[in-house]
DNA sequence: TCGAAATTATAGTGATCGGTCTACATAATA
DNA sequence: TATTATGTAGACCGATCACTATAATTTCGA
């Protein structure tokens, strides 16, 4: 029981790691197996339903992590700025370092997989529905109206997906330093 | 010579869209030659180098594509809000039909290939940089000072690149709607 | 019309893909 | 210890991957 789970974490570990950065496609089930250092012959064992199997529970890794993490950074903070421009600078350091273990959480495999793969495109879609539900319910928290978050919501997590896509290319977290700049006319007026 | 850059379109042209809703790594050459109807036993005449020189060729083309559509749609506006807000509301339409013509322009090849190929990585941190550069321009044209307008382009540009993400992965326009209704907010005081 | 160049067809390269299979090891239980 | 369930190893499958080599074809100027 104990082993099953560690080698099915460290597998789903990696995969997630490798899916962020290499996306859905780009990575096989040879490189997991390689890198997470997992038993090489027990993919299928822990995993019936192979490869898509596999994505459908590293994306819900990643929701939870992603939603763990926003929790913390948006938590405690005075106003909806603070918070949110916390949050973002606290993403753009990740891009900072060289090593390349941070990718678009979900945004890559979402977008490879949302016109082929419905299961895979579903999951994803969740994760954002959460996550956006989470940035209104603070913004609402901090006096915004339920509509005006909600949309403020989709804004929020369209712009961190979209500038974790260019501080990745870019190779730095400038790009996304560049958006937190612009949290406070965002959300300026309370409405 | 005609017959020439005409196979040659029809490829970049078949490539560009399937990068755009596939990835690089979920596109095969076999696909590509099938739906561009081009010639089965020639693309390493046309393209010497793979797969490799068409992606970086399809990305300069959805480069000038996106370009020339940006400059359309903001050119001739009385303010800076109606401009970008045409803007996105006329890329969401794009998300709400069913034919799974449109992607990510170039975020997804980006994403996929940021960490891993060097040359790629280049030509779409070029690009972006390239609409950024256009939208930071058209600011300015509209009274905002270098900096503030730089920081502004990249957040537009993030705004976008998310908005399609999020749209593609819901299947509809709704989401760039959502964004759009922030731009307001967002370039209310030129500064 | 002839011949060279430009273009395309076709077969085949090794490598790798995701996935299946059977045999083997380990652990737990009786 | 005998038996059963749990995991793992590794060979193997057909399919497909990007790519190459070479031959056939088309194009077009001389």
């Amino acid at each position: 029981m104990d082993k099953k789970e560690s080698t099915r974490n460290s597998i789903l570990g990696t995969a997630s790691r490798l899916f962020q950065c290499q996306g859905y496609h780009g990575t096989g089930l040879k490189q997991i197996i390689e890198e997470s250092g997992a038993p090489k012959g027990s993919i299928y064992y822990h995993f019936p339903d192979g490869k898509e199997e596999i994505a459908f529970e590293a994306i819900q890794l990643m929701k939870q992590h992603v939603l763990q993490a926003a929790r913390m950074d948006l938590n405690g903070k005075a106003t909806a700025v603070e918070a949110f421009g916390y949050h973002i600078e606290k993403v753009s350091f990740l891009f900072d370092s060289e090593q390349k273990t941070t990718g678009l959480p979900i945004g890559l495999i979402a977008s490879e997989t949302a016109e082929t793969n419905p299961k895979l495109r579903e999951a994803c879609n969740s994760a954002f529905a959460n996550w956006q539900s989470l940035y209104a319910e603070v913004l609402v928290g901090f006096g915004f109206n339920e509509n005006k978050a909600a949309d403020l919501g989709v804004t929020i997590n369209a712009l961190i997906e979209g500038g974790c896509i260019l501080s990745m290319t870019n190779g730095s977290g400038e790009p996304l330093r560049s958006i937190a700049k612009q949290i406070p006319f965002l959300l300026m007026n309370e409405e």
